[in-house]
DNA sequence: CGATTAATTGAACCTGGTCAATCGGAGTGG
DNA sequence: CCACTCCGATTGACCAGGTTCAATTAATCG
């Protein structure tokens, strides 16, 4: 069956941590199924309790908040290997909704059963802390760009940021990666202005640094945006899948 | 002693979830000791793997970011019961630095003992997820608020959300509470130069609403203050305390 | 008393926002 | 197949929220 975990497409790939068959058994106990959704689908809304938490399997997507006056923040972008539903198992709220960006098939565990991870697998609470321990870097990371670097330095570090995690991922072939978002998603993610976050992206692609058509991105010169970015490029460490 | 965890000034108050007596004496084991600390001190440092965790028992400060060039952002501030180190406990490296802004007293742990929190108590590995998950919460509004609100939303946001802190902590009195960070802190959390911090600082208090002097601020009407920073208010939950 | 730091204010300037129009592709109904 | 609509990308013109520069005041400190 193509829901056992043991055919899971992403537990071979070099950016996860390697799981033990008696890990893989354990968690197939816990997998209640799986779902797809299309392009456009809410995974899980802003302000409620999930019941079900999610691994993505594949396909992209994004977390978003709304603000009381309809403005908009995108908090992240979501890739392969994800995992949805933290703030809904632990705080009981999720503080972001989920959107799918394409079809994404994900792998489905139930609520009820999250606190059976701390209680009986300490790896996986631990690897469950880890995942929130990075999100809440990255999203320092976010702050930053959005409260302190330019225009111009926010779109180059959001594209190095994407194209790294395809790399990771094995997403990228020829510097070339699917990127299946709109410039109104990127700009709400940077705190820009549609328009400005258009002609930031023609800037790049005058400068043949990078550019981003049809869905698909292309990095000619990754070192040179990340020195635009003010990034310092480091080696990704390896993440657990849940 | 005034070391012992059952004389803890924190874990009485109602900000947290009540300790039983059996989890204070487990942290009593894990408690290494204090430190004390003056204003201006780091506490930990970007990019360091420290080998110490703590927990905040007295005292003010904040956990920042410096880009390459220069530029710098505030991530949160930080008060008594918040918990310092997680990154470095989980990803052996802190995507922020912690100053303290006032003296502050904190309680020690080792970060050897760590892993023991998940083997062997799982109560309290659910307890660090949950306050990571929490952290990842407020860090998501943060976002929402630099890359979304104006300026005067923005610090109305900062001041109506320290103030609820404040008096979750039992901090406030009169309508006052002491909050020890410079202009240029909050200008710098809020992605705004220190200026204009400055003059949406002086429209609040000229309008009645807030003022903030000598680091003492005062909250003349916090219900407004929540509107203009587009907030709905809820009642704060139980924090765990570690 | 000189030095340093935080708060405050005014003025000039600019990055990025807003408004508006156009273009091209995809889907839909006739 | 065409007409029509919808949506995302693109571009130009104008504008404003917020930045930068600069100067003053006040408080603290050795």
């Amino acid at each position: 069956m193509s829901t056992e975990c043991r055919y899971c497409p992403l537990h071979k790939k070099e950016a996860f941590v390697t799981l033990s068959r008696e890990e893989l058994e354990f968690m197939q106990k816990f997998k209640v199924g799986e779902l797809t959704v299309d392009p456009g689908t809410t995974i899980l809304m802003e302000g409620s309790n999930a019941p079900q938490l999610y691994t993505v399997l594949s396909g992209m997507g994004l977390r978003d908040k709304i603000l009381s006056n309809g403005e908009r923040q995108v908090v992240n972008f979501v890739m392969p290997g994800d995992f949805l539903g933290l703030q809904a198992g632990m705080l009981g709220e999720m503080g972001h909704s989920v959107e799918a960006r394409t079809n994404m098939r994900l792998c489905v565990f139930n609520r009820s059963d999250f606190w059976n991870f701390f209680k009986n697998h300490p790896n996986r609470a631990f690897d469950i802390t880890w995942l929130a321990a990075v999100e809440e870097h990255f999203l320092g990371e976010t702050l930053a760009t959005v409260g302190q670097r330019s225009a111009l330095q926010a779109v180059a570090w959001a594209l190095v940021k994407l194209f790294e995690r395809g790399m990771t991922l094995g997403l990228v072939t020829n510097n070339t990666m699917s990127l299946p978002y709109s410039q109104r998603d990127l700009a709400n993610a940077l705190g820009l202005s549609l328009v400005h976050t258009n002609k930031t992206l023609g800037k790049l692609r005058n400068q043949q640094l990078a550019s981003w058509n049809d869905h698909v991105l292309q990095i000619n010169d990754l070192d040179s945006l990340a020195e635009i970015a003010l990034l310092t490029r480091s080696v990704p460490q390896k993440r657990p899948l849940m």
